[in-house]
DNA sequence: TATGGGGCTTCCCACTGTGGGAAGGTCAAC
DNA sequence: GTTGACCTTCCCACAGTGGGAAGCCCCATA
């Protein structure tokens, strides 16, 4: 298999399958004399294995932690459950941060009439005027504490 | 002030500043003699306000939206509403996303004994050996569709 | 056998925001 | 006049992903 039938049969482009080679997340490829990459079924359940778990939001290290376990035979299923439950709750606090946003900014919404006068208590909260919501936001100062999280934007 | 004071009195970054007036989020500063940037107090507003939308999850071009109407005095607030509520659908949007893909991996915990044996139905499942619990993932097949979100890692 | 089209290779650039840092100018206090 | 804190610009990095160019390769068809 070409890296091209590869992508096919994974659901990752090409691109993102040299792109985990050079960041060693899957091993380099086999390679025909003409230089063109090889796969095999093996390599392509990986790619899948990876792709599943970055559908659940996993980043680039947790899934590497996985795909490591994943090969291991003789894992124990405790190490697996701890990365699983460590991603949980980080989609957990990643909620919460969401829902604290989506709670404050509705809030605002309902209470600004939204007809063609121009005041609007949404733009005199983002003001500071009158500080009435206490919407703590992601809390900027905090350092680098926290569980790691792929976030997708939704462009 | 410089843009030092103003970094700290706004609560953005110098370096975060000078980019914002790069990409014309803001306009560019006044100068002193020596090149220094100056600013008062209405530039400082202009930073908090900035802040506090980005507190919201709010894109750069959300935020530049905003700071436009924020500064037109006769703006009909139904326009702000509605920036505000599509910036609620993406957050609500994405809090779907997320919750999903939680409840699905938590399920898979859940099934996972999490001891010393090598069996794991997490593995199992990421690897599509057996596809039981039907957790969607963000659709990557999905093209341009969705609302802009601003979303942090949670590094 | 030649030619064309599609696939492969590597390499660079873009994006979002944010931070780090180097090299150099400035300002104020001592 | 020196020191240290501040400012300036410029480049680099990150995570992932996409786009694209330049050049080689493979296969089918004329």
């Amino acid at each position: 298999m070409n890296i091209g039938e590869a992508a096919r049969a994974s659901g990752i482009t090409a691109k993102m399958i040299r792109y985990y080679e050079s960041v060693d997340l899957i091993p380099p490829a086999g390679r025909t004399e003409a230089g063109y990459r090889t796969y095999g079924e093996r390599d392509v359940d990986t790619l899948r294995f990876i792709r599943r778990a970055r559908d659940f939001g996993m980043p680039m290290d947790r899934v590497k932690l996985l795909v490591g376990l994943w090969q291991d035979k003789d894992r124990p299923s405790r190490e697996v459950k701890a990365i699983a439950l460590s991603q949980v709750a980080a989609l957990e606090a990643k909620i919460a941060e969401l829902t604290a946003m989506k709670d404050a900014l509705a809030e605002l919404a309902r209470a600004c009439h939204g007809d063609n006068r121009p005041d609007c208590p949404i733009l005199s909260d983002l003001a500071g005027a009158s500080f009435t919501s206490a919407h703590p936001g992601p809390d900027r100062r905090s350092g680098k504490a926290g569980q790691r999280f792929a976030g997708k934007r939704l462009a």
